[in-house]
DNA sequence: TTCTCTACTGTGAACGCTCACAGAAGCATG
DNA sequence: CATGCTTCTGTGAGCGTTCACAGTAGAGAA
């Protein structure tokens, strides 16, 4: 309805005192209706909405920033090699999880990559200058040295999945790992499987520690023996799951089952398995980790454990958003799911 | 070296007047220092660099943008359904492209994505009120009501793609798409394939119309009849490769190549194939479009047409820069490269 | 000398907002 | 009637920059 913005030239936006003229109170009052509304009167506070509505009124971020010292405006901060953003759909779902959610704040997210030594640096300094409140970090070797010096520097920080090596607070948001890993063993044990075979993560990351751990424990409380043979580590890649997979498949041809701890590198072993010839899941059952949007799409699918990533997203931006209005660092957990499908 | 940024507590960080009085020079000679350094004296230059990094000073971007009205921040802004986004690795490579050629110019890339029309209205908003300067634009579809919507606003934006049905001007920056299906078509007809199939993009997309019209010419000029039988629509998803694939394989159960207009729905296409019972390349060569890092993940190996991404992303970046710098909107073409590998 | 030009520097005045404060009005309490 | 408390409102100051302008100094030209 309002004809004040065309006409293709762009004119000077109304500012917080066009408003107040409007509405016929103070750039206060008007102020006050923005945030929050406290200690106005109804009359002003519909007077000034009516005027906000009228002309068009939206307020400047930075003039609102140079003031309260706030950016409103959160990093995501993501620190792996390169080839895994590429590859690994989990970032996407992660990524769009957290605009998302940011963005029932109105909190816009600025992408940060450091890739080279150079770029961590560069973005570290911007973290540190204050020019956002706060980073959501992704980074699975979370030994990380960036998250250190933001720690040190007092940035509010919560990492996706569970820092190793920091002794002191950072927040973070993970998946249950061992469990998820257990539910998996358990049911390929429940499939008749003795002979199951771990491709694990990195064993420097705490995901790859855990999933591996609740394979140990679940074959032991089961009374089935754990054959050394049988675990090999892999690196979460694709590549990584097809050498795993013939690698097992070489020292234990008999192998009847395969726990592979990402889902990314089940569909290699999926290949790997295929070459040599074995059939999925007749002669070995498969199981991954993740249930990401791929799984789906091998052939046969992919019987995964969950990862929640829309809880964990959310989580993550819960837990910043609660560490950037003071409160203390804190862990969350949660829960996976077995998601059965065709492969095991 | 410096201690006064240690002992946990943050304090409040060094201003221009900091640097000033450290260098014993005014703001202003500051200022022009921090912007270009034009009409400085030498002396005065290495005095306030000094003063910088003594002080560790790094410029205020709220008090800066308050001033000259700019944000030094672009919005990179994906209407594409989220199944795309999740599946479609070419979104990485832009992304990340984009983030590194906007660092090098020390602008910050905000995230947006629009899934629900909600979401759509909220960032149309944000922009339109100059919180970013400028806009990297990724819809596939893209009649997009959000392009027009911006172009009107006169917000500078770059679109990835060439952009249908725009009648005025919005830059854009693309792969040469029909040059590059003309490339593989050749290739295709070179290994002496005849009953040539395709499964094309979207048609509603200019990346669709474009490829399947250089198929068409190249045959044409090869005096290869066209025969349109081996014509399906796809829709660059996995699932639609396979579909495809499957359907053409039903018509014309003799054809002996496959050129698929993005890699995605070649492996669904090879899945389907290979479920057939054909061989590839022997029975059937199938070709790809788009290098994606997962081109070379599948077996076999995918020869394809690589779409410099990363100098899309460049030239998306340059172009939007220049367009907030006040100049006009451009166009840019780029070339593409056929990538031998195994599959044809 | 005097004037002009160039190279450089300092100084107020913004930019649009929030915050602290002062004060007004209404109402209950001493 | 004074006093206090609560609710609401307006005002001035100031956040850290850039920008326009005024001004200085030195070099060269008339």
């Amino acid at each position: 309805m309002t004809m004040s913005n065309q006409g293709g030239g762009r004119r000077r936006p109304p500012t917080i005192h066009d408003v107040a003229r409007e509405a016929g109170v103070s750039r206060g009052t008007v102020s006050r209706v923005l945030n929050g509304g406290h200690y106005v009167s109804p009359a002003a506070q519909e007077a000034v909405n009516a005027a906000i509505r009228k002309t068009g009124y939206v307020v400047n971020r930075h003039a609102r920033s140079l003031i309260t010292g706030r950016s409103d405006s959160v990093g995501f901060l993501l620190t792996e090699p390169q080839e895994k953003f590429f590859e690994d759909p989990n970032f996407n779902v992660l990524l769009r999880g957290c605009t998302q959610a940011l963005a029932a704040h109105d909190i816009p997210l600025l992408l940060m990559i450091a890739g080279t030594e150079d770029e961590r640096r560069r973005i570290s300094r911007y973290i540190t200058a204050g020019h956002v409140d706060g980073v959501l970090l992704v980074s699975s070797h979370s030994g990380d040295p960036v998250a250190a010096e933001l720690r040190d520097a007092g940035v509010p920080l919560v990492a996706c999945g569970k820092p190793i090596g920091q002794a002191s607070k950072v927040s973070y948001v993970a998946a249950d790992d061992r469990d998820g890993a257990r539910d998996m063993v358990r049911h390929l044990l429940s499939l008749g499987r003795r002979r199951i075979g771990m491709i694990t993560g990195p064993l420097d990351t705490p995901g790859g520690v855990e999933r591996l751990a609740g394979y140990r424990e679940v074959l032991g409380e089961s009374g089935v023996e754990v054959d050394e043979r049988l675990i090999v580590t892999g690196d979460y890649s694709r590549a990584g799951g097809e050498a795993g997979a013939a690698e097992l498949l070489s020292r234990v041809p008999g192998l009847d089952a395969l726990f592979v701890a990402s889902d990314l590198m089940a569909q290699g072993a999926l290949s790997a398995l295929q070459r040599a010839g074995r059939r999925v899941p007749e002669d070995v059952a498969v199981g991954g980790f993740d249930d990401s949007p791929a799984a789906t799409a091998t052939s046969p699918a992919l019987t995964t454990i969950r990862q929640p990533w829309d809880r964990i997203s959310a989580e993550m931006v819960r837990v910043l958003l609660a560490q950037i209005g003071g409160e203390d660092p804190s862990a969350v957990i949660l829960p996976t799911e077995l998601v059965k499908r065709e492969s095991a």
